[in-house]
DNA sequence: GTGGTCTAGACCACC
DNA sequence: GTGGTCTAGACCACG
């Protein structure tokens, strides 16, 4: 399931948290599903064990996974939080960012909103999967 | 004009990139616009002037501006371009992310909604402005 | 006929060289002709006289042009020499740049090979012009 | 491997671009092949490591190399791209340049179109090197 | 005065 | 160890 690209500039480990975030919010991991073993992971991604380490511990401090001590780690019940403002703001900035780089590329404000209502429609239309 | 967060993990010099593209985007720049001179803007935002340069480098890279030897730089005339494919998805993946924020944020998908198309209407709005 | 571009990153006196010399090869300036005084010139072209004085000096100094005091300046009757050592190397590594950018454009040997025999056509096809 | 010229007007770093561009054109560098570290090929060629940095960055920009966090640089695996008319005129005007400079020379046309072949023919034919 | 290049040396994130 | 960023300060070409 993860795909990671060693090329981006993008951390592996951000790679990672992005990546279990998008599944959970695609329906492809559920609350209570186990997430792999750290050193299974790595294995099967050939990373560094302590990359994937970092990318858990990220999550955990989202909120979005938890971990048992000698169980695994798991999907965590509740994942929805209220932000701050300052959160909201850096979100605004972040589209902003989305939409002047759309519009240097030459998409109109129409295609800019039709294209954020295609990916809106991405969400809970993926069934389960198995393994990473 | 600018206004730089020397505490942001996004380096200065994209921080400028990002600005200028935004506020030829708003309308505050237009094409044939002077910008302020490399030393000039390095000392009025405290930056070095190496940091400036690499900036505004990028942005003539990009199309985005012109340097005229021994006169300065000017927004450019035409600065749209059309797309490649790997952009678009860069593009694309860019929305995703912040659609995902967004969910974890508790957004529903209509605030989202509403949210681009709020950022949307900032282009154009603004007046001339004298100085940065 | 000069037609310079103030954003290019080729100096403006060096433009001002390569089209002489370049109008000279196509046969729009032949051996003889007088070129336009220093001051008319840069007043046409909105460029600082010393620029046009310093191409003309470069320009005499190559063997292109001659200069009588009082009388002006003009092409100069025998304009080929032969090149030394040096300077064919320096043609070969200025071919060698072209098509290694022309390969990364895309371009086949064949295309390349192409697009050389079609430039060596535009020789002494042009007829006499009035002005610059 | 690289040969840099200090006296050169030609940047120390245009020339490190165009010295990998064309070490990959003659094949003497493959998709895939790892790049001297930074610091490494500063230190060997008597460069400032900020040199290198330049070089390799406008290298990945043009999509002839690719960086790796934490591991290094390397040959891109598909490095050819199609050409806009703004660059397909820059080569034009490039291999004008060229022709009317081997004229001003003394090279007859055909003696030009020899020399175009000629360099045409080293694509490729050089074997792999070991080091820089 | 303008931008372009280079050096020396430092700090940081990632793996 | 790797590349990425930033600072300070210098020199040069161009107009």
């Amino acid at each position: 399931m993860l795909d990671i690209d060693f090329k981006s500039d993008n951390p592996i480990y951000q790679q990672v948290v992005e990546q279990v975030r998008a599944a959970v919010f695609k329906g492809a991991l559920s609350p209570g599903d186990r997430l792999p073993a750290v050193r299974k992971l790595a294995t099967k991604l050939t990373i560094n064990p302590n990359t994937i380490q970092k990318a858990y511990q990220e999550l955990e401090r989202q909120g979005v996974i938890v971990t048992v001590r000698g169980r695994g780690t798991f999907v965590a019940e509740d994942y929805t939080r209220t932000a701050d403002s300052g959160e909201l703001e850096a979100l605004r900035a972040h589209f902003r960012k989305g939409i002047i780089d759309a519009h240097y590329m030459g998409l109109s404000p129409g295609e800019i909103e039709e294209l954020v209502q295609e990916l809106l429609q991405e969400h809970g239309h993926t069934g389960r999967d198995e393994s990473c």
